[in-house]
DNA sequence: ATGGATGTATCGCTATTTTCGATAGGCGTT
DNA sequence: AACGCCTATCGAAAATAGCGATACATCCAT
């Protein structure tokens, strides 16, 4: 079917020959070949080169769709040769920076012939991908209980108030602020806390845009703790004072029937030494 | 990719060695060679049978395209042996019973070895498949002149009102008056003609329903004349007096690359021997 | 423990298929 | 008529697929 494609698209055995890597007789098979599995001509050979019948224009989608079905699948599951298997780590949005890069670090020290694949996306499609075995390890916020699905709580992430500029909560309202969407739960409680009225000019999905944000154009909002430690000691942000403090637990999902997997073990591991 | 689509869903080389009617050490080689090929692990040997890796459950789907599309290019395009070529003729939904039959009769005697596939479908999705060369030819209703597309006049339908009893149109509106969307046109004109108040309770987009409608509980209704011609001789059917005649003209779509193919000049001479 | 049942891997051999290289033949151009 | 540009075909060589037998691992019942 490659080979059909490259025929229909170049026009000729022989140009097709030469990108395929293949003698101009093997196009020349090949076509053959398909042609009597179809019992049906695909292709009309002509004096100066040659084109697709009505029957080979019919049959090219579907030629399109086969040969990019093994492509993605080549492209999403294929090894390196140096590898002997992939681990496919999800991770909730919000913590990708945060842990992921410390993690495949880890990883790549400590299993060295094993690829990984992360994985980021939020809580639910994370949760089906792990239920449909998509992925072997998932950090979630909001895990939903499941047969075959183990769930055990990672952190409890402290979400605090910063801002460039030293200040507390009293003196006001600054234009600066900027609500960094912690999820449902985390929404909950910043309504509650604060004022309906107020609402936001920006809101960010993703932490890392809404701390690079901040960090240029200044102004404040919550961030993760642990995320953020390194610039309250060097005093880039500033803790806001008497703001209040949420709390969001973490949790760590994973296949019932991997639990004494080595390489389950190893990941979870690597996991735990990044928290710590 | 077949067999491995048939080893996860019997979860055992042995079952699907047999209904693959091979050998398992068949089956086992052939999931070595796409496991060698993804340099990646995705089945799981078990004692009792076997399971998929997570890179086995993300390749599932990647090989149920794969499989699928070759499947439908199967069905969409293969021939029995005993055929040397297709024909696809495409004719507007309501023609279908009354040209297509006569005109597969006549294909079938004068070019034994050459399939047929009729399509049915409105002027519009036609003349695009047309215009792709997914058809070789087409009857059309509204042709839309384009480069490499010859068309023209086929004939000229006359559309009559007849009712299954003998009445004319000044006898007032009747109840069992079924109206057929025979397209733009004619209900513009069918507009013109008849009070726009006057909307019938009955209307049908394909003729045939709408004649077997009115012919099994009685009623009136616009149709082609040479269609009902017989029924109105055996006085099944009968000419509403005075009702107002329309007409559409019907074309001919083809390639003009295809003009004097062989086969396109055997269907236009059959088409042209029904018409006559 | 032991033997049997069940399940997959591997090996040697054969048949089939694929590919190549060379050659033949069709068609249009010069 | 010769040449260039196509594709088809043929025989030989290489690669591959499939089979059958056997090996090997594990589970289960005795």
């Amino acid at each position: 079917m490659r080979t059909f494609l490259e025929v229909s698209s170049s026009g000729s055995f022989q140009a097709s020959a030469e990108k395929l890597h293949v003698t101009q007789s093997t196009v020349s098979a090949r076509i053959k070949a398909l042609e009597e599995q179809l019992n049906q001509a695909l292709i009309i050979r002509k004096r100066n080169g040659c084109e697709l019948t009505t029957a080979g224009r019919l049959f090219h989608k579907h030629a399109v769709a086969a040969v990019q079905a093994w492509e993605r699948a080549r492209q999403e599951i294929a090894l390196p040769d140096d590898m002997t298997g992939v681990f496919s780590f999800g991770i909730q949005m919000n913590h990708w920076d945060y842990i992921a890069p410390k993690w495949l670090d880890i990883m790549w020290k400590t299993e060295p012939s094993i690829a990984t694949r992360v994985i980021s996306d939020y809580s639910d499609p994370l949760m089906v991908q792990l239920r449909d075995g998509h992925i072997d390890m998932a950090i979630l916020y909001r895990p939903i209980h499941q047969p075959n699905i183990h769930i055990e709580q990672l952190l409890d992430d402290k979400l605090i108030l910063v801002s460039t500029e030293p200040r507390t909560l009293e003196m006001g309202r600054v234009d600066g602020y900027v609500f960094v969407d912690w999820g449902d739960e985390f929404r909950a409680q910043h309504n509650l806390a604060f004022p309906k009225a107020y609402i936001p000019k920006i809101s960010f999905g993703a932490a890392t845009i809404a701390l690079n944000h901040i960090l240029k154009n200044g102004g404040s909002g919550y961030f993760i703790e642990g995320f953020i430690k390194h610039f309250l000691e060097d005093e880039t942000l500033f803790l806001v004072g008497n703001s209040p403090t949420f709390h969001r637990p973490t949790y760590l999902g994973y296949p019932t029937t991997a639990i004494d997997s080595r390489l389950h073990k190893a990941a979870i591991r690597a996991l735990r030494k990044i928290i710590n």
